[in-house]
DNA sequence: ATTTATTGTTTTGTCGATGATTTCAGGAAA
DNA sequence: TTTCCTGAAATCATCGACAAAACAATAAAT
């Protein structure tokens, strides 16, 4: 046959897609914050029975994207500056430790797959520099694909599963607030000097430069949070 | 009203009790691994229609304790020992991690809940040793709390909800396989071990005979295990 | 005026039924 | 014997409808 891997969602179920679709949506930001998740309005937007709708609000419950009460209904998830604050300790604790582990495992393929998305991530730094607005989803994905690559031979595939779902979570907060372009810090710089502590091997120096990766976006959006409340 | 907290189960859905009862039936043990879930059965045997069933069964499914594909059901998930290893790894690090978190952060409160805690578990792993047949499910009981203990004041429920991920996991492999009646180690002297170091302030200490204290049932459990395939 | 019934409406959670897909058994062809 | 097909049985995923619960608004009562 010709067409091997054209069929992407065969055997895919109504509620996998419309998961899929929702987690997205929620993650991005379209889908607001305590945004009530009526069932029968979602039915008729996305075309579907009430069945496989819950199915995947379920499955979002247990991602702590969506928040449900008995006989009350789903909701999306509320922002929180101090939720945030939480999340960001338990990623900061799992990062922190993967990198660790993957600094004393890794290979020469590991070490490629740092090079090789540090990278194209640098290219992005300095487009997002120039042109704030176009790129940054592609940064988005670059910043991701770089932090990824760094903690990938930590040896764990359950602690790569716990990582990308903090992960995630930050990454609505981050969506939702954090206006990057204005942002008056040298991204380039910091992703440089974890790159470089990692390829040196260099735990202790590691862990404390992604620390400070993540508590400064944490303190830049808890900043920015706060005063969007008060407004 | 002389009774106030008596409807526990107040707006509990059924998918929320049905979730509830085959999580514990996974974790114990009592569904066998890869045992197929087949909606039409389960719906009999507890007595509710398929769309609660599915719902629940896709919220363990994102616990990981539940395999589905599209179109062809669900099964338990399956127990191997190279997942475990790879399991331990995360819990091991999500665990030195939080305990760490938690030396710095405690105060007297958290203190004194590693005491008490430890003060039952003790007495649990002496019974262990004279009665382990009756005394197995309260030492499970007592060594959960104490280990939660040491790590309660890590700061992050995110954090916490992340560890309780994956102790459930492992307490599912480790129901399945350790006999803890025949373990030729001291159970009582580890975790004495471990509260005076977390007691000490001492992170170094903690986090390394933590870490040794999951190693040594985890290489207990591989072994039993691997002999427990080969038979 | 604030609280307490009451009634009607909306929304949720659940069921039984149905089309679609997979699995399995048995026979034909290699 | 093995492989391949084919049709039947089983199972899955989904739908539409219904009962129960929560909600909103009004009326009655302290």
């Amino acid at each position: 046959m010709s067409f091997q891997d054209v069929d992407e969602d065969r055997g895919m179920t109504l509620a996998e897609t419309v998961y899929g679709r929702l987690r997205s949506d929620i993650i991005s930001g379209e889908r607001a914050p305590e945004e009530r998740l009526r069932i029968e309005r979602l039915s008729r937007l996305y075309g579907i029975g009430p069945t496989p709708l819950r199915e995947a609000l379920q499955r979002l419950c247990a991602d702590g994207l969506v928040w449900s009460r008995g006989n009350r209904g789903f909701a999306v998830a509320p922002l929180d500056v101090a939720e945030f604050m939480d999340l960001n300790i338990a990623r900061k604790a799992v990062e922190t430790e993967a990198v660790s582990l993957s600094i004393r495992n890794g290979g020469d393929e590991w070490e490629s797959g740092v090079v090789a998305t540090f990278y194209r991530l640098e290219k992005q730094d300095r487009a997002l520099v120039e042109h704030p607005e176009e790129a940054l989803d592609s940064w988005e994905m670059a910043n991701a694909a770089f932090h990824r690559a760094t903690v990938a031979a930590c040896g764990s595939r359950w602690l790569l599963k716990v990582r990308a779902r903090l992960h995630d979570q930050c990454e609505r907060y981050r969506r939702a607030s954090v206006d990057l372009r204005r942002a008056e810090r040298d991204l380039a710089a910091e992703h440089r000097a974890i790159r470089d502590a990692v390829l040196d091997r260099d735990e202790a120096a590691a862990r404390k430069l992604i620390g400070q990766h993540f508590d400064t976006t944490a303190r830049m959006l808890s900043e920015e949070m706060r005063q969007g409340q008060g407004a």
